[in-house]
DNA sequence: GAACTCTTGTAAACACCGTTCACTGAAACC
DNA sequence: GGTTTCAGTGAACGGTGTTTACAAGAGTTC
């Protein structure tokens, strides 16, 4: 069963070991915590060692980050696994449910991950969740046609190419669907969809809505029926 | 004139050249280049000395936020009064696209101020550009009414606070507003377009759209129409 | 003007950081 | 068995925040 020699086996361990004591200090203490020197003493060996693993301290982070979102994509999976009502629109207020409770469990990933001025992550890292369902969505044909002519014509470029990923996302599970039905009407309200889902979350991990809210939970979900209803979604509805 | 002895002006002075240096590292290599003895070098003293000005590291970070917050301010200020249309939906329009700017200007300083988990700033630091103006256009009347019914009970309690500072926040400027003028259901409104201005800002200053915008300016833009036609805005009269 | 205090800076030190380098010892290979 | 590969060490370099003791000038008091 395993071909991995023991020198690889021991190699994986301590890779893992790593990944895992990176984490915990990220989520203890916060980003700069994140330290070779404070990993390697988790791990009772010395900073240098952590050289034989990572080219360098940030190329560690950035492994943390794919880490991160990795799991995060997970526990999405795991949060849409456990909606059993089979209704699209149950889906996606799960998943989106599922996107804001893991933020707030997870303020300093989330800030790493979607709050930093670095590199474009990768795409399939993060959204595949999302897309997929998005996909998912518009393919199911309860949304709403929106025409075309509403997106200005500038964005048609990038949101053809995103209706391409969007189609080779779905497709992957099996699902064929044509450009008709993912018309860039569609795909743009989904844009719009996630800029008002980040925005509120976003908002309210950092703490950044102009008052104190007492109660944060039911003004996410009625931006969330908001949300749905501008997209043009009907729930009533089986997919 | 100046009833500031010598000393309190060189000291003065010297704080203010604190702050600016701090500014230039931020603006040039990041938050992470904001050091005491970076600092320090930039006015040819030595790090201890800034103990003199602030308590700690973390206080003169904080201090720079509140700078840039009161720039950002300033710079939104400045764009709206260069507006001379003397319409409320060009002025909202003005501010919207000067905030996008100057947070694509400033990323570093954007990221710092409002993706940071830090404690909640100074409300009457960031908002008060947005505070005045959401209240102004609101006592306008050009937004068409919405029912307070359609917003939860359960958020009643923080509108209604919500409320009361956008009323003062008005009336500084010597505008009087009834309550009914400023239900509940406008207010609620306002805060949502918040949710999508800094959505959609955040995730273009980070990167985190889900594909490639080569140009983003007329998705802002479409965006804002979107937006201010939801907030049921008719921009056809002159405030 | 002398004596005193208050303020602003310095230098040295401590513990921590990322990173490099020469080196060790054990595992893997032939 | 000899050789190579490689994970890990220890020392070092220059960087960091912070504390401490100390110097020197400005302002005040007699």
């Amino acid at each position: 069963m395993t071909e991995a020699t023991r020198r690889e086996r021991l190699r994986a361990e301590t890779e893992r070991e790593i990944r895992q004591a990176a984490r915990a200090l990220l989520v203890e203490s916060g980003r700069d915590a994140v330290t070779l020197r404070a990993i390697a003493r988790k791990l009772g060996i010395t900073a240098p060692a952590l050289y034989r693993y990572y080219d360098s301290h940030d190329a560690l982070l950035r492994q943390l980050c794919d880490d991160i979102c990795a799991d995060m994509a997970a526990a999405l999976y795991a949060d849409l696994a456990a909606d059993t009502s089979g209704q699209v629109g149950c889906q996606v207020r799960a998943v989106c449910h599922a996107f804001r409770r893991w933020a707030l469990a997870h303020p300093q990933e989330f800030a790493l991950v979607f709050a930093s001025p670095r590199d474009p992550l990768g795409a399939d890292q993060f959204g595949s969740v999302f897309l997929q369902l998005a996909g998912r969505l518009i393919a199911s044909n309860l949304v709403a046609n929106h025409a075309d002519d509403d997106v200005p014509e500038v964005l048609h470029e990038d949101l053809a190419r995103f209706q391409q990923v969007l189609m080779d996302a779905v497709s992957v599970h099996g699902v064929v669907v044509e450009d008709s039905v993912l018309n860039l009407g569609k795909i743009y309200h989904v844009v719009q969809s996630w800029v008002r889902l980040y925005g509120h979350v976003a908002l309210e991990v950092f703490g950044r809505f102009p008052f104190a809210v007492s109660n944060p939970e039911p003004m996410f979900d009625s931006m969330l029926d908001q949300m749905l209803t501008d997209i043009g979604f009907q729930d009533t509805q089986v997919s």
